[in-house]
DNA sequence: TTTAGAATGATTGTCGACAATGCATGTGCT
DNA sequence: AGCACATGCATTGTCGACAATCATTCTAAA
């Protein structure tokens, strides 16, 4: 059901377990966002030393999902409208550059399974109704795949590497879901279709207005919290 | 007459003392591309411990300067046709963007100081007429400024910290110069002229196209070479 | 002779301790 | 009372050494 993430190679080093410990924890709250990160304390909670836990570090920075102060130390990245606005400002032009790029890169056979995948995704809507989780992970899924068609190694390293942690946190922490499920189903049909049609202009700007709704959609969520 | 980078906080500590020091060495090839980065090595050219050095080689890595594989070591990367495409596509897309927002989001002020930098650059032209050097630092200085117009913080990380030094890269190593150096200037300012009447849809097109020129010439530039 | 495997060497990953810096509390002066 | 400064504490940055992993070379068997 899921994609293997590139950069999520598993984890062979220490530093990579803890990373993948700690970006679950930030992405869904546990710690939480704008408190302090102290280096002894995760440490000890983790259990092993400060070295690998400065490498996670330095990654959790690069995913946005922390802030260094040289001398100073790193707090949790804090969630805002404006940053929300940036965020998904970069996700509409990125996603819709790789939608036309994977128009024109995408072999067939993976075309041909990321067919397979959404009629998946049609098949247990009904069943699972109202589950948001399953909806985000098969969404995500839906984007990726998008993503790694369009065979452009810096466009998927920035955003599988480098936005998604912060994406999903937005959309964990805020609760994507409501009457918003059922139609991303058609939007990424639509995508899909113009992607097999090689149609890159069409799949560019379908995905452009599909990441669009989604952010008026977690835009108004973020409203009514008050924050 | 250069801009100071964001991310280029004074040298604070060590390892970013040594970060910029290996930096300028990889980007002006006095580390060869593709050699094989040895951290005892280079700590004891730099003198100092390993530790801020893999901090430095991390950032390094997020630059996409080097490529780190898990227990095998570190690489300088290899400059390649499809490496410069995929580079440039994205900054089409991406430098565009900057230049949407930035005909949103820019104050007058900017505005103003960035038409005296292209008086500025005019002036020097003549004079300099041949020299690359003070060509490329005032374009990358014309382009940074613009991205920082955009006041998208994702945006221009992405652009000044994860893609800057790569570009480059390809710029010093393959020599950018030749009659192009003349027209930019002009592009340059059509481009400040859309961003001062707030056509953000003009200024769009004018940067990419801007890039796509320039990437072109290097392209062909890499080419006589015959990698 | 070729290939599989083991030993060796070097490199990376990790650890604990020390040094340097920043933050907070307390003190003295205006 | 309020502010500037000094002191103490906690945290971060750096160091040198050890452990784990990988690449290479040498050996031995087919």
């Amino acid at each position: 059901m899921s994609v293997q993430h590139p950069s999520v190679r598993f984890p062979i080093t220490a530093a990579d377990r803890v990373l993948q410990e700690i970006q679950r924890a930030i992405v869904e709250g546990e710690i939480a966002a704008g408190s302090k990160i102290s280096e002894p304390e995760l440490a000890r909670r983790f259990d092993l030393s400060r070295a690998p836990l400065r490498e996670a570090l330095a990654r959790l920075e690069r995913c946005h999902l922390i802030e260094r102060i040289p001398n100073a130390g790193a707090r949790v990245v804090k969630l805002s409208t404006q940053g929300l606005l940036s965020l998904y400002q970069l996700r509409e032009t990125l996603e819709g550059l790789a939608c036309r790029l994977a128009a024109e890169h995408m072999p067939e056979h993976e075309i041909a399974e990321l067919r397979h995948l959404l009629d998946q995704h049609l098949s247990t809507q009904r069943v699972r109704e109202g589950e948001s989780y399953y909806q985000e992970a098969g969404d995500l899924d839906f984007h990726y795949r998008v993503i790694l068609g369009s065979k452009n190694d810096y466009l998927i390293n920035i955003l599988c590497d480098e936005l998604y942690y912060l994406v999903r946190m937005y959309r964990v922490q805020l609760g994507m879901n409501g009457p918003r499920v059922s139609r991303a189903f058609d939007e990424h049909k639509a995508i899909l279709n113009a992607i097999a049609n090689r149609d890159g202009e069409l799949a560019d700007l379908l995905m452009r207005r599909h990441i669009a709704a989604s952010r008026r959609n977690i835009e108004k969520q973020l409203e009514q919290m008050g924050t």
